[in-house]
DNA sequence: TCTGGGGTCCTAGGACCC
DNA sequence: TCTGGGGTCCTAGGACCC
């Protein structure tokens, strides 16, 4: 059999982070259910379908979605949780095609061109897997088919919930054109403003414009993007693996920081956090970049790109603090921190460089507390005391702990 | 109604090199 | 003593996605 002229499918998870506690917990199950943080400054992450009756909404501050449904039931995230569960819904997708790229937790392409013969149409393929998922995880998702990854992406959204949706080849415009700018992916609030200055609100009108009348407006870059989008084009593959760029942690607080001991004291959690990550996945990073969002919201970044990459948490910790003391702040208040490693390279491809180093207690020191993570779990090890960074200039002794 | 945490990609300017 | 054009790397900020 032939490849199928729709041989793209986007499955997406309903509600998912809100099923997975709903199954976990059948006291929640046909309540108002929101994942997130209820605290003053917490938002929505996910919203049941009950909740969203009332129109809560993911993103939305937590305070306003209690407001508008006051029976509101917040459950504290379980990323590891929801982790796991995907792990598991994907393999349930892989034993349909190799050809599956995960988006995020709860969303994945996949090429079936070449698992009809075996299984079906794409569409009896998006049935099967919802069964599977529905029998096997107690879960429902969508499934958009059609022709390429942004149409199967589109089409998914609009067979939610628990449905499938098929774009026909030979459908597109039918498809694209009633649909508001808003629906496209990589237009958000700032495009779609723009846009309608142009008095753009559809696609249809979208695609009337044509790539000229958008380069003064968005760039080349987006411009294109746009176009392309509007006449639903798109050439991507289904890519299994992407590499991770960048591994961050970060972090609100329920009140703003001021001391200086309070602030490092929280870049030093962030920095060990990623080096946790960093570590557990095998990548070390040349670039550490710190952030910091101000008490009127107002956010920078710092970075710098270190002559040898690491995976070291003191070492990203006396980073993000050199990042720190360079901005001179005195009495600002912080109201987020965040601490990321970017530029990374897989351990492996470094591992000839650290023959000719010498011994690193701070190595030997991470590596302890990994394995004490790994036989006792996450949360034993804390870090006892919050070290002073090192002082520039010369040091008497090299490695004093 | 004040706005999370994890990411990706793009732009633009400056340094530096040939 | 003045000055080209291209390429790459680094830094900072911003839009966007789930």
């Amino acid at each position: 059999m032939s490849r199928p002229a729709e041989p793209i499918l986007h499955v997406d998870m309903d509600a998912f982070y809100a099923s997975v506690e709903a199954r976990e917990d059948p006291s929640l199950r046909g309540r108002p259910l929101a994942v997130g943080w209820p605290g003053s400054r917490g938002v929505v992450m996910a919203a049941s379908y009950e909740a969203r009756a009332y129109g809560v909404r993911s993103a939305m501050p937590s305070a306003r979605a209690r407001r508008a449904c006051p029976q509101l039931v917040f459950v504290r995230p379980n990323f590891d949780l929801y982790q796991s569960e995907s792990r598991a819904v994907v393999g349930v997708f892989s034993e349909f095609t190799p050809l599956v790229e995960q988006l995020s937790l709860d969303e994945a392409f996949l090429d079936v061109g070449g698992s009809v013969r075996m299984f079906g149409s794409p569409v009896e393929i998006a049935e099967r897997i919802r069964a599977r998922v529905r029998a096997e995880r107690a879960l429902a998702c969508s499934v958009g088919v059609a022709p390429n990854k942004f149409l199967a992406k589109l089409a998914s959204q609009r067979a939610k919930p628990d449905g499938v949706l098929r774009v026909p080849a030979d459908g597109i415009r039918e498809f694209l054109d009633p649909l508001a700018v808003t629906d496209l992916w990589g237009v958000g609030e700032q495009t779609a403003s723009a846009l309608a200055n142009l008095g753009v609100r559809t696609v249809a009108e979208l695609h009337a414009l044509g790539p000229g009348a958008l380069e003064g407006a968005f760039g080349p870059a987006h411009a294109a993007h746009l176009a392309m989008v509007a006449r639903g084009d798109d050439d991507r593959g289904v890519v299994p693996h992407e590499p991770a760029k960048q591994v961050s942690a970060e972090e609100t607080f329920e009140k703003d920081l001021e001391a200086r001991a309070d602030i490092l004291r929280e870049l030093l959690r962030l920095a060990d956090r990623v080096g946790i990550r960093m570590r557990d996945s095998g990548f070390v990073a040349r670039t550490i970049t710190i952030k910091v969002r101000f008490s009127d919201f107002k956010t920078i970044t710092r970075s710098r790109t270190l002559p040898e990459p690491t995976d070291v948490a003191a070492r990203l910790y006396a980073t993000a603090c050199e990042l720190y003391d360079a901005l001179g702040l005195h009495g600002s208040r912080i109201r987020l921190l965040g601490v990321a490693g970017s530029g990374l390279l897989t351990t492996g491809a470094t591992e000839q460089l650290r023959l000719d180093e010498r011994p690193d207690r701070w190595r030997d020191a991470d590596r302890a507390v990994d394995d004490l993570r790994a036989r006792f779990g996450g949360g034993t090890v804390e870090r006892a005391a919050v070290r002073e960074p090192r002082a520039r200039g010369k040091r008497k002794t090299e490695g004093t702990r």
